[in-house]
DNA sequence: TATTGTTATACTCTATAACTATA
DNA sequence: TATAGTTATAGAGTATAACAATA
């Protein structure tokens, strides 16, 4: 099997079983059902606050149509705020609220915990080296 | 930023990036619509042939009643056959037909390109230190 | 003309639970 | 009682394209 297809196979199983330990745990901190790609938004946003949409955008790789609809989403439960842009009349920036805040605080802790288990199989210096090659990704 | 969330975070952006790569590209090769989850099933099913469907479940990370729909899309489309097992009447051992081979060497193909361009920033040492990585988790 | 963001729609994937059949 | 697999259904995420407003 070539490298690329192993990469592949087993960073789609990785992602499966960090988004399945996330639901079966977040559920419980999740009380205004924000979702996990809400929670992964909330996340992305909290390293690059305040951020137009078209930032989140690239950051994480989706669709802008669907980051609108998330975006309103979280906008309505309380966890950002939006305001125009002084500079760019077609921009809205982002910031996350206080409540916002604490639950990226809550969803770590839990990434954390759910991250921390699979990797139980590295020694701490293969973690860095996971974490060093995919940050240059 | 935690290395739990970095990591986390990382790997979805990546894995958003091999599936629209994939998407972008797959849909040419994928006369039968067999999606990219149909393609993910193909490729895993090639290593552990003859599997169970619960080998593939295992396998993928995935929910078995979702698998079980899959496997039959695939089946109608004729890209694996399924055959009960001699040993146990539960167990249907899933097989690649020779039309589904043909398909994941196109989907190999594809996947070589996708994932080659995303680690391009990657010398050798490193894109084998990170599959390495990525099979013992 | 290009870019930011929105709306609408069809499709794919996921979670959950109840079910049948065999071991 | 436990395991392999199936069915049904509701919900979440994705692709695509057409659109308005600002640059």
């Amino acid at each position: 099997m070539s490298e690329a297809s192993v990469i592949a196979h087993q960073m789609d199983r990785l992602m499966r079983r960090i988004e399945a330990g996330l639901h079966g745990r977040a559920v419980a901190v999740d009380a205004d059902r924000v979702g996990p790609l809400g929670g992964m938004v909330l996340l992305a946003l909290e390293e690059i606050e305040p951020a137009p949409i078209q930032q989140l955008v690239t950051s994480m790789g989706r669709d802008k149509s669907q980051m609108t609809r998330i975006i309103q989403m979280l906008e309505m439960k309380g966890h950002l705020q939006r305001r125009q842009s002084p500079d760019d009349g077609r921009v809205s920036l982002l910031r996350l609220s206080k409540k916002g805040h604490a639950f990226v605080g809550e969803i770590k802790n839990i990434l954390s915990d759910v991250v921390g288990d699979l990797l139980t199989p590295l020694d701490p210096s293969e973690r860095k080296a996971l974490a060093d090659i995919l940050k240059r990704l």
